[in-house]
DNA sequence: TTTT
DNA sequence: TTTT
């Protein structure tokens, strides 16, 4: 019954962040991460690239699609989720992270951070959000965004995970 | 380049450990955990099964399969890592976590534990490795095993992942 | 900027949970935990036992209370917090954990676990807060209590730290 | 029994660190960080700021006092550690981290990070270490850095803690 | 100040 | 493919 889910991520991100709206409102967004590891096997280092789904919701969702493009460096905390579907009458299934927190890191052009500024938002395609981002980004200088917890945020159960 | 991977579960097997060597000497294991969250979707508590496979190294597969078996209580900490391969022709890959250190806990007929005595070993048939297993045991008495770190184990490049 | 403040301990209960309640009314509890690491030193393992401090907000406060004791096992996620104060002209200050997450664990007479039941509750002295712990109880039979998050719980700031 | 002890921050450094050699050869580096976190009390989010001493070893200290400065943003993860002393016959004791692994993120003027070339260095004054730090950086492009492990490094006694 |  |  004891049970513990935790995961903590720094990598880069694979491709731009994918936000869309749940009917209910709810902001989702997809990014892919590259996590670059130097392990040893046998008795040299070798790298050793993981690659990770993670999806964000609410306001951290829109945050990243504000501020992270491909390349953007950043920590996601989170848990390991196991998203299950059929296809072609077999049953296929993949682990990916469900981000809890999202800290961005000076990397690249992403990654916001800048000190008063508040980060450079990307190409203007994608500024749609950008009503909410940014009231969530005025109440954080710290380019830390949290998905308000258990208690917070999805308001009802569209929720496909 | 920044870069960091770091997993910490709580869960139970789903199976007997499976232990094996590879040429070079080194155990191998493999373990399936069942990682049980409450999570919440929308407004309500929803019960969230994540199900991962664990590969061990070292002394600490051997401890696994000493002390584990289908049901038991463990915590593992370890990094993510993504295997791939090919079937028909096709691309596959799939995350695993490969542990970097294991904690047994008192649930089920597993996880050692005991106090003095140093837990129940199972049944008869798996205790092939117990000789190393139980030098091992005589040096830790909390059932914490780790896995040498980069600089150990692993002396050769047999290693499949 | 890019900060990140995460820390997870197992370990068994120095003393019973202290609870009180704030003006407020939300509950808060201090928890003494001992951690017993064994750590390489030179070319040996010796024991190394690090006690921390703990404290738990809400509802976690109040199942810690009612279902954990000196002796306990338990994992505690949570922060680092620096508490500061002043004695005698002098400032002092205090590294302790805020636990965001709790999960009872099964070791001794506390850890609660226990399948269908929910546990022993302690020495009906302690039980003044039962009614409101086992509501939570019967939303989560797995152990694990959750502080709500940022969005959870504190109504005002009477909270000292 | 069981237990475990991990600490994962991400800080800026408040002082340069302090390198010196212990009689054995080993190197240890002292690191002070600051932990900007942003946390909700009652129901406002406030600032909040974590101090934390955190020792380093090895190659570990000499790639950080080469390559950090106040002001850097870092990776640590590690563990808690009680820290025990006697002064004016009164029982002082102090938490600390100690460091198993370090990430340099690419804040500040520290950070090193950079790509193919390896980070610049600080002032001449501190590159006493050159050498053996830098033997590690050619084997590390992704500055990250480990303390070797439970097995590695310290070879004798001397360690203070 | 301490737990297993 | 699954554990509690």
């Amino acid at each position: 019954m004891a049970s513990f889910n935790r995961v903590v991520l720094v990598g880069n991100l694979t491709r731009d962040p994918e936000l869309r709206y749940i009917p209910s409102g709810s902001a989702v967004s997809e990014i892919g991460l590259a996590v670059n590891d130097r392990v040893k096997k046998g008795d040299q280092w070798v790298d050793e690239t993981t690659f990770v789904d993670v999806t964000l919701w609410g306001r951290t969702a829109e945050v990243a699609n504000e501020y992270l493009s491909k390349g953007s460096s950043v920590l996601i905390e989170g848990r390991l989720k196991l998203d299950s579907w059929e296809k072609d009458g077999q049953k296929r299934s993949k682990l990916r992270v469900i981000c809890e927190k999202m800290q961005m890191l000076g990397g690249r052009e992403g990654g916001g951070g800048g000190g008063g500024g508040g980060g450079a938002a990307r190409g203007g395609n994608r500024v749609s959000s950008g009503a909410r981002a940014s009231q969530q980004s005025s109440s954080d200088d710290y380019g830390s965004y949290d998905d308000g917890g258990p208690s917070g945020g999805f308001p009802d159960d569209e929720i496909p995970f």
